[in-house]
DNA sequence: ACCTTTGCTAACCAAATGGTTAAACTTAAT
DNA sequence: ATTAAGTTTAACCATTTGGTTAGCAAAGGT
């Protein structure tokens, strides 16, 4: 592995646990086990280095995401996927959401700079497929943006809070992943089961 | 209003703007418009400082929770009851959520300190009263913690990951809080939808 | 009038922090 | 073997940060 590898690796770990103010470049050079000044070396200043490891936190979920919200599965089968495979990838990198979520708020002015990429998870066409089968009276009539956010925070939330979850519904670590796991097909039960007519 | 007051309102708000490690002594005495040396004067140091904020803001949710809680209400009656008055509540001080499980996530140590505390919500009762509904085949099957994290997914995720949600779907500070209005109801009948029998 | 307590300020301090520098070491091309 | 480029280190620097101190001013009790 790389000096630069090393580097990059204590610093999404360090920046995860900390948050960016958090953080001191120390603490990420000793993780890394090499001297601080590589820091600098490699990525000029604390703010790139955060760059660099947010951009790669981000750029690991959002395509998750704008897969499902793009691909052509019938409504219920692609909140079924999302649901599951969502949770599947949060579960090996537990930390994510809450990290993304947290500098985000910090740092609001940052938000812009990474929504007008590409890779920018765009709900338009998921928007318009529950559109049409409300049209069709497949699903109760519901405004789109709600059932979005249902899905998003049924899905995110506990990830997002967790120490919050643990600590007010006391469970531990393991009890933790073993409800989320349940929670693959519980989420998407729920919100079929709501909408759904008949 | 007394100089301790100030000072509690101006760390309030930099607190929650920044976060205890971006927010700076400097800063909250600036915005109360005293010297810094009161702020040590009336709170030893600024962990002492962020531990009454803290409190403060818990002790503003908790009893908003814990009375749905153990209200003795009728099970929907009370989902209904909770989206609605939490997001009312919560629509006042919007930084709430996401000010709280931000530090609970960066402090995990620091959640046990106040989980012992009277005031600490406890879903105990609330679980009691899903369970009996269901031998009672009022509602469908399943589990009372998963059943309690969808209420609270649902009503506090949009709060606390207030920026990204806002950037995601796209609207404006009034179009969120038009959002959130709507919600109220939206989520109790979602839920109810989900469980209910027939 | 005198003293004690409380509120308050300016100046100061030590430690921590992000960042820099200059020199040394390594590697591979010439 | 020499050179040039990239890599690594230890020491250093300027600034920021939380916190302290000594002294002033006002208020209130005696």
């Amino acid at each position: 592995m790389t000096t630069e590898e090393k580097i990059f690796e204590a610093a999404f770990k360090v920046f995860q646990n900390k948050g960016f103010m958090g953080a001191r470049m120390q603490e990420i050079a000793d993780e890394a086990g090499i001297n601080k000044a590589m820091l600098h070396y490699f990525f000029r200043s604390k703010e790139k280095l955060f760059e660099a490891v947010f951009m790669n936190a981000f750029g690991k979920l959002a395509p998750q995401i704008n897969e499902i919200f793009n691909s052509d599965d019938d409504l219920f089968e692609k909140i079924r996927k999302f649901t599951a495979s969502y949770i599947t990838f949060v579960i090996e990198y537990p930390f994510l959401p809450q990290f993304i979520i947290q500098e985000m708020n910090n740092n609001p002015d940052f938000v812009e700079k990474f929504l007008k990429e590409e890779q920018r998870p765009n709900p338009i066409k998921l928007v318009k497929q529950i559109e049409r089968a409300i049209e069709l009276g497949e699903i109760m009539p519901l405004s789109p943006k709600q059932l979005l956010l249902d899905i998003f925070s049924m899905t995110v939330f506990p990830f997002a809070a967790q120490t919050l979850v643990k600590g007010i519904i006391a469970i531990s670590d393991d009890e933790f992943i073993a409800l989320m796991e349940a929670r693959k097909v519980h989420i998407s039960t729920q919100i079929i089961n709501a909408i759904q007519k008949g």
